[in-house]
Parts: C-alpha cells; structure tokens; sequence
DNA sequence: CCACCCGCATACCGTGGGTATCCGGATACC
DNA sequence: GGTATCCGGATACCCACGGTATGCGGGTGG
C-alpha cells in the first residue's frame, strides 16, 4: 500500500518500462519499424524521448524487446492450437483460425521481416540475436511436427528439423506476400500443410488427384 | 558522330539516367533500401542530389526502377537453367546453381523484400506495383512447372498456380532466413523441389525414404 | 535533515529525403 | 548567326528522426 501512495523509484520506473513496450508494441505493429518513431512512442506513452533512452539503449533494443515478446506469445497459441486435443480436423482446423489470424495479419509479419533485414544489415550481434528468434520458432515447428506424426502413426517426408524450416520459410514468405497483395489466398500454408500430410499419409498406389 | 562530339540534351540525359540507374543498383543491392542514401548514389555517379529528382520523382521510383530491372534477369536467368536442354538431372542441377547464387546472395532477396515491406506501408499505388512484381514471378514459375510436368509427363501434386506460388513463398522465406543465419543450408529449396516431384513421380507402394 | 543519485525532460547535433531556386548551355525561332 | 527560351543539373535550404549532452527535481541513504 505504502509503495501506492509514494512508488518507489524501481516501481516507478518498471511502470514507465511497461507503458513504453505496451506502447511500443502497439505502434510498432501498425506502422512497422521505421515508421515508428520513438518521439511518438514517448508521446503516446504520456513520457518524452528520455525516457525511452533511459529505459532502452537504442531503438533497436526496444523493437527487439517488443518482438520478443509477441514471438512468445506467438509460439505460445500456435502450439496450443495444434497439440490440443480434438480429431485431427479439429486441431488443423485450430490450426488454420491461427494462421489466419497470424498470417493473414500484416502487422506482426511484416515487423519481424522488417527488423529481421534491419538487422541482417546492421551488426552481426543484432543478426545473431534476431537468428536465434528464427531458430525457436524451428524449434516449436519441429517439437509441433513430431507430436503430430508420432499422434497419427505416420512418418514425415523429410527430417523434422528440415520440414520445420521449410514450412517456417512458407509461412514467412506466404506472410509477406500477403502483405503485399491482399487477395492471396490464406489457404495456402494449410493446403501445403494438408498436401505434406497426405504425402505421408497416403495408401500405396495412391497417385495425386 | 556529331552526336558524339556534342551530345544533344535528350542523349545527355540518357546517359545520366543510365549511370544514376548502374549506380544505383550497385549499391540498393550492396546496401539495402534504407542504407542507400540518394546523395551516395549522386556522388558515386558522378552527379549531384538534384541530378537524381530530376530523372526520378523519389527514391521509391528510382528504386522500384533498379528492382524491375534486376527481377527481369532473375526470372531470365531462372527460366534459362530450367528450361534448357539437358538431361532431368543435369536441369536440375543447372537450377540449383542458380538458387545457390541468388537465394544464398543476401543482396538481391533482401532488397526486394526490404523494398516489398516499405511499398506494403506507404501508399496503395506502390504496393500494387510491388504486387505485379510478385505475380510476375508466380507466372514465370507456374509456366516453369507446367512445362517441366509436361516434359516428364507427369501431374503436378497440386494445382500449378497454386505451386507456383508455394515455391515463391518458399523462395523468399528461405532467402530471408538465409540472409540473418547464413548458416542455414541453401540446400532446403532444391530438396522441396526434390520432394515435390518425388510426390508425383513415386511409384505406388513406394513410401518416403 | 541533507547531500547524493538517477530517472526523466530539454536542448541540441548529424543525417537524409525532399523542395525551391539558380546557372549555363543546348534548342528554337527569326 | 544572333538571341530569347527552355531545361538538366547544381546549390542552398527545410523538416523529420535517431542519438547525445546536460539540466532538474524528487526518491534514497546516511
């Protein structure tokens, strides 16, 4: 109660933080990286450009942050939606409102591929960071895909760690192509998805259709 | 000859537009969109700022000009190494060369994504041109594909513009994520494609290996 | 209670896209 | 051939934005 009354200088900075990324995170999704400017985080967080620097070393820093934060969040729903329980339709159903919602969204991949190619650009630390982002969500697809193949009995097409990649680079580029131009479909990562099941799944003697 | 001696105005210009244009393809493709400033390429042309707005209205028109330029000898250069003479292997390998040069080269995929993401934000006219790039290749691939189930004389596992741009999607996402983690084998797109017509080539009671 | 510390605000700098204006030589007309 | 005009390119400038230096005021430790 007392730390109510008169916040304590952690608290009160902590505060600051967390309205900065809540902020952040807000304009950074709707207008991307370099239309966001930290002037108008500050502004619309109710603080000026100091705090951000005083909170964050740079603008790369706070967007990292941000990104971090929303790719947990990200994983997170993906790998609820699909290793829930449900039939198998039911759960790739889930699967597809995810990515609907994901991919169909332009906010979120287009931050990550802009800030991605910022930093492929910029330092190799920054690169490195942003690499291992992209490594864990290799790692949620793998863990995702061999829950699915051991579940229905079957066996992948391909290695899990290399099919992980190869539908991590479908859904990026299936992202941003979206981005770009509306009407693509959204199907086109389920149906790919549905394709490399049915490839696996398939009964002998059974040609495409 | 005289036109050499003294050229006239209209050749004058030509020549400043092509050396803005070299100049600044060498260096989009060095540096990326947002690192290239329009005084670096003035001065490394030869020229100065206002040589630049007055052969093109903006950067985004200058560099929409050096990408169309470039995505027009890539969709060349990729439907050349495909559709060539050779045996199925021999053009396959021909392909993979090529994927290995320009998905495992940062500056061309980056730069054209970098350029996509900047066009899907700022106005609806330059996204729309960006679009058409798109299409352009999703085009040149579904022919690509059509043409080399016809020559095997098999189906393609799925509707060719719909594989098309599957393995346009792929193409990006495995051009971005090679461009941050260039640990990342370039090796996954030609191993998609591999998979793909081993789908449709396998014969029945043949299981994935 | 007081001196210090530090989170945030303010003022400022360099850079880069874009604009207004100017200059000189090619062009057009007589 | 002379001269008025036009226009490609140079120069000077504006504003936005990332980043830095410094100042202020209130929490903090003695």
């Amino acid at each position: 109660m007392a730390a109510m009354a008169r916040p304590t200088r952690a608290e009160s900075q902590a505060r600051t933080r967390a309205l900065l990324i809540e902020t952040a995170r807000r304009l950074f999704l709707r207008d991307g990286y370099h239309a966001t400017t930290l002037e108008k985080v500050a502004e619309a967080a109710g603080y000026s450009k100091g705090a951000v620097y005083s909170n964050f070393g740079t603008k790369d820093e706070l967007c990292q942050t941000v990104i971090d934060l929303v790719r947990g969040e990200q994983v997170q729903a993906v790998m609820d939606a699909f290793l829930g329980e449900g039939t198998d339709e039911t759960r790739l159903a889930a699967f597809e409102a995810w990515a609907e919602r994901t991919i169909g969204d332009p906010g979120w991949t287009l931050l990550e591929a802009e800030f991605a190619i910022h930093a492929a650009r910029r330092d190799p630390a920054l690169r490195d960071r942003v690499a291992s982002g992209g490594r864990a969500w290799v790692g949620a697809l793998q863990l995702l895909l061999e829950k699915e193949a051991h579940r229905r009995g079957l066996a992948l097409p391909m290695p899990a760690p290399e099919m992980a990649g190869a539908l991590l680079s479908l859904g990026i580029g299936l992202g941003l192509r979206r981005a770009v131009d509306p009407a693509l479909s959204p199907e086109a990562l389920p149906d790919m998805i549905r394709l490399l099941l049915d490839v696996a799944t398939r009964p002998p003697g059974t040609g495409p259709s």
